[in-house]
DNA sequence: GAAGGCATGTAAATCGTTACATGATTTA
DNA sequence: TAAATCATGTAACGATTTACATGCCTTC
């Protein structure tokens, strides 16, 4: 049998496992602590959850809770040695960026140094937002997200919140140089 | 009229504004320069040129050069501009990042400290084979891969590298507290 | 009873990779 | 002359976002 996991099938069950256990409470933990490096949108989910019923992944049963009625689902044994194989496979690596910041400072050659200058800006600017939405998150964090005893999402918040404030390092760095003139005066266009 | 760019139509004004002729030479700029953070496959280069010289941003002519049949393009006026308005719009700031190593370590809680090590040890060896990658690529960069006075394409591999450095410090750091105890032991599943 | 959040989903459009097919030219 | 590389493209598939539609429940 295939042991194939989506990128969505991925945080699904990973989610489930930590104990989300509808298509809403998964979409919501994601928004709060993956979705910066592996997002998901319910256009996603709700097939996707069905789909790995199909496959005996997991199981879903109506939600117990009264009021609005929803589907619960929860793993399975099969689906319980899926996501560990998954989490222990050195084998898939995926490591994905799409930085559109980073695209335009490639092509500075054509641009004059303001224009330059005025993008690493923006860049700056675009981390101290990401750090104030990162330092929102952090009690959520601490405390552990879902349940008690989750201790890793707090160290990937860290992680995260480290890689901004070296993004952000190294772009006011770099703009003080070109302003400068010690990096590259770009010939005006 | 629509200014609108899709993701590939970025790179490609870009990259034949700095040189590349051909869908092939666009392609292979691509794959030595900004695949990192901005790739594209042929079956998005070649449709995406054909659209761009129906919206006349692009001018097609057959290749000068003997030999092979090439399809040569230029930027239009049209293009020149359109190009250099989403090089300085701020508004425009697409920053996309799937790291699986990083939901791995997120899901840190469903693993033995030991399968954690491994991962973070897995994660080291990824940073290290991108540092090579980089490294492979820094003369050709720092003499302008395509023609001379080109400086900022080798502004933005230093900050690749000096990114890759970061992240394998973080591991390393990470490895070695969670090695020593001082951070999460997590409950053996 | 109106507003706002909870909850689930579908359809369309876009975006992208992969695999395949083809043939020409250069180099060993 | 065989192999490698140049060069262009299509088809199939998979992944993803966005917009839309629906209706219940809770709170004011």
């Amino acid at each position: 049998m295939s042991s194939h996991l989506s990128p969505t099938a991925r945080v699904i069950l990973g989610m489930l496992r930590l104990g989300a256990e509808t298509g809403y409470e998964i979409k919501r933990a994601i928004d709060l602590s993956t979705r910066f490096f592996w997002s998901a949108s319910f256009g996603q989910i709700y097939p996707e959850l069905r789909r790995l019923e199909e496959r005996g992944l997991v199981k879903a049963r109506p939600d117990p809770r009264g009021g609005l009625k929803r589907t619960s689902y929860q793993l399975t044994k099969t689906g319980e040695s899926t996501l560990h194989d998954w989490l222990t496979d050195s084998d898939s690596y995926t490591f994905e960026l799409r930085d559109e910041g980073l695209l335009r400072l490639f092509f500075g050659d054509l641009l004059t140094r303001d224009e330059v200058l005025e993008n690493l800006h923006a860049r700056i600017e675009f981390c101290d937002f990401v750090l104030d939405r990162f330092r929102e998150l952090e009690p959520e964090a601490r405390t552990g997200f879902m349940e008690e005893d989750q201790l890793y999402p707090h160290l990937a918040l860290s992680y995260g919140i480290e890689l901004m404030e070296f993004m952000r390092t190294w772009c006011e760095r770099t703009l003080a140089q070109i302003d400068a003139g010690e990096l590259p005066p770009s010939p005006v266009p």
